[in-house]
DNA sequence: CTTGACCTTGACGCTGCGTCAGGGTCGTAG
DNA sequence: CTACGACCCTGACGCAGCGTCAAGGTCAAG
């Protein structure tokens, strides 16, 4: 007769978990000695192989305790279903190591791999840090958002950087936004070339991609975060609306053309 | 500004996981509106983002907390370790994958390939049902001990399978194990015969094995199954030790050659 | 004013045990 | 005979990552 120790030790489980089958009824519960240890024999021993083999299969004690019982046919039944979770958790453990793969640099968290590019982009172009790192956050908000739109915003966005003009343009917003004060006497001409682009690119912009996806909670949550950026940003919405253009994210023709 | 709510649906999380992600430390409790009610901006759906994007990586959220404020070097060493872990997940589901493939079949629960074909065989010879059963139990446990002895063990159970004489003896030991009382008159004769074929194996298992791994322990336990299985057991015990042979499981000579 | 959809804190539940705490028991050695 | 270490017993809490009541308070719309 063995003690659970032995026990335990011939199935290469511990006593714990010995004990916590007899719990939650996997095991019978074998008789007791003059001394209050619990007692076992050989088929004992059997069964709680049987147990380990099974939950060392990735078998969850509540099914094992059925499949115990189980008659050949509902065993295989079982046995595919289970076969089709651990299928299931190899795939999703496979996307997690893309994921950390493309970790591994700092940008692309939660970002894809363009939008990465973009930022990087940025950075060559002499973009400073912190209007990068303010972009970034922008678009970690859309790709959690519209992760199917981001390679037609980052190709619109690329192709903007590349155009003289406006690249001129972001750069002096960007020095705007984290250099002068909210009331600096520049922001008005800073504004007619805002406006001057605007007007430019929107005909293009209409045709080239028809209507844009983004919804107007997303464009609220963009415009917040522009205005919490920077002090300049609520005066240069003014200046737009005074020049007949609102918002900032999404741009609206409030006067005439 | 954003409800928990908001957010929440933001970042494609459940409130009560913002909430925890609070508790934790994860995330930084926000100031609140008149009526306590917790008010995110933007910042905030960034930072849950990155601990979703960390989290459905496959990151213990103990680990996230560190990876946010870790440096890139650090951060890189974490991912790197993170890959391991996956990687080891993913194999051992796959050994999960194997191991209940082989269970689709009865016997082969705690059982390898060979000794499932051995049990086969013996079905095919005819034994009884009982008989196949108790075998496979026997087996469960010198497989639990002595994994990487079953091939050898099957080898030489199937050789003796194969040889008349033994297979006659083995099926008379089945009936009489299943069928007779303990003081059955036909024992005697039994016993003969199995010592007559102990005698003759017993210079060539010696010769070809060599010293047998297993242990006493075991031998133990495999005799009481036996005593447990079959009330004659005891009775051919008896007679075996008159005829100077000791044990079951494993056989030594007491008496003279 | 009511309804339904939100928000609050607090507490328990799930899995598969690990790990104390606070005892009793067994076998062997001195 | 006693002491010691290695066992055994029950009971309870802890872990990760939330889900799910419970028992309220708040808000916007009809």
């Amino acid at each position: 007769m063995l003690t659970i120790g032995q026990l335990a030790s011939y199935a290469g489980v511990t006593v714990r978990a010995v004990r916590f089958y007899h719990q939650k009824g996997l095991l019978p519960e074998p008789g007791r000695d003059a001394s209050g240890y619990r007692r076992y024999d050989a088929v004992a021993v059997v069964e709680l192989i049987r147990i380990r083999t099974l939950a060392e299969a990735g078998v969850p004690l509540s099914r094992v305790r059925e499949l115990l019982a189980a008659d050949p046919d509902e065993f295989a039944a079982a046995v595919e279903e289970i076969d089709h979770r651990l299928q299931a958790e190899i795939r999703e453990r496979q996307r997690h190591r893309k994921r950390i793969a493309q970790l591994a640099a700092g940008d692309s968290l939660a970002l894809p791999p363009e939008a990465v590019a973009y930022l990087e982009r940025m950075r060559q172009l002499g973009f400073p840090e912190r209007m990068v790192d303010a972009e970034r956050d922008a678009w970690i908000l859309v790709a959690a958002r519209l992760p199917a739109s981001m390679p037609m915003y980052m190709t619109s966005k690329r192709a903007q950087l590349e155009d003289p003009t406006l690249l001129e343009l972001y750069r002096d917003i960007g020095t705007a936004a984290f250099e002068w004060e909210r009331d600096d006497p520049r922001l008005p001409a800073l504004a007619d070339r805002l406006v001057a682009s605007i007007e430019a690119l929107y005909e293009e912009e209409l045709e080239a991609y028809g209507a844009d996806p983004m919804t107007d909670e997303l464009v609220e949550l963009l415009d917040a975060t522009f205005l919490q950026a920077t002090p300049i940003a609520a005066r240069l919405l003014e200046l737009l609306e005074e020049r007949g253009w609102r918002g900032w994210t999404k741009l609206e023709r409030t006067g005439p053309r």
